[in-house]
DNA sequence: CATAATAAATGACCACAGTCGATGACTATA
DNA sequence: TATAGTCATCGACTGTGGTCATTTATTATG
């Protein structure tokens, strides 16, 4: 009984924050994100607004939940993505194909309007420890792998360690990306990336 | 009259807007910046709320403007931070240093909380044309500046434009400042751009 | 000087994110 | 079965950024 009744209490929980994941998620895709706000997503859940703050830590927090599931769900693809390539292609230059990929379903599956707000949302955010790192952890497994197979060819500089070249590679990616969102439509996300990277590998070349 | 008057009316305007600004920058500095509402602001500059929104588009633009311009007030010292460097002193070097100043300032002198806002309130823009890339037009003048130099004795990489060359720096320094920016306190903002920055600049030498 | 045009200033108003004490259905214990 | 405790849920409430029709002071025109 105790089990049975406790999980029953808590499924019924589950079942509310999932609705209400559900309706934000269906919301956000139909119209925009700045457009829906928390009354309209309690509603369409059929709750309370103070039952949405006993899920979610806020508005923001819940957006950044949506796109960091939206943006792990692509990441698997970029695996495969890398497999296509010939075994003998130098490692730069599966990488510059992998920065090419990503910014292509940036542009045209993601969009300015989620990824600006992903950004703005993690800049609220307090405590971001966990999220800010973990929402591609799959994608830095990917380039870890492609940097591990260029420096067992003698691509990079013996200097630098694995996850430092690693690191560097995701943060200019971060950091284009950002630019990128401020200034649009004044830098071409493609080239930029491109030029940017081939400068950055370049620069890691032994 | 029509010069006098005009100006009297116009006058009158201004003042007000100098009073807002100056209100809000007292508070800002005194409280935080998330600690301070437009409420508190036109209450402090004895105004009616819909007169701030006749000066100001938002209270972001106006955050924006404020930390702009204090940014700007603190780019002056650059140009003569670099001149104090020896002349014979290569460029790469030169602007690790000059890197290694700016952090110093956005450690010590504008700090966490200014720089969130800064790059949430940009995000938030929508007609950032402006803005975004005028607020430090200073150091892209001294950057340029230090790059032609060792363009001239050859340092860098002929195929690449200096404006290009500027402006991946730029980037990447804006990529740097995000990152610390979401990641603090895990990411050491000095090491890290000297790392990059020691990459990249490797990457741009002929 | 009277009157029309202009634009700065106003403050009631709205939609929103987020809070918190109250409520009552469920669970554990006797 | 009776009782005490727990916790998901509730919704009225607060403070916020931003709007807009209206008022008020100034300038241009007859």
């Amino acid at each position: 009984m105790e089990k049975e009744a406790g999980r029953s209490r808590k499924e019924k929980a589950l079942a509310t924050k999932t609705r209400l994941y559900a309706a934000a998620d269906a919301l956000f895709t139909q119209y925009g994100f700045d457009e829906v706000s928390v009354d309209r997503i309690v509603e369409e859940a059929g709750v309370a607004k103070g039952t949405f703050y006993v899920h979610f830590e806020s508005r923001d927090s819940l957006l950044e939940t949506l796109i960091s599931d939206f943006v792990e769900r692509v990441d698997v693809d970029y695996q495969a993505f890398i497999d296509t390539f010939p075994p003998d292609m130098p490692a730069a230059d599966m990488l510059l194909r992998l920065v090419e990929k990503i910014m292509d379903v940036i542009l045209n599956t993601i969009g300015l309007a989620r990824m600006k707000a992903l950004y703005r949302a993690q800049l609220a955010n307090l405590s971001h420890a966990r999220t800010a790192v973990s929402y591609n952890r799959m994608l830095y497994k990917t380039i870890m792998e492609v940097l591990a197979k260029g420096m067992r060819r003698g691509e990079f500089s013996a200097e630098l360690a694995l996850e430092s070249l690693a690191n560097h590679l995701i943060l200019a990616m971060r950091g284009i990306i950002y630019e990128w969102c401020i200034r649009y439509p004044d830098l071409d996300l493609q080239a930029q990336s491109q030029a940017h990277f081939r400068i950055i590998l370049r620069g890691m070349q032994g």
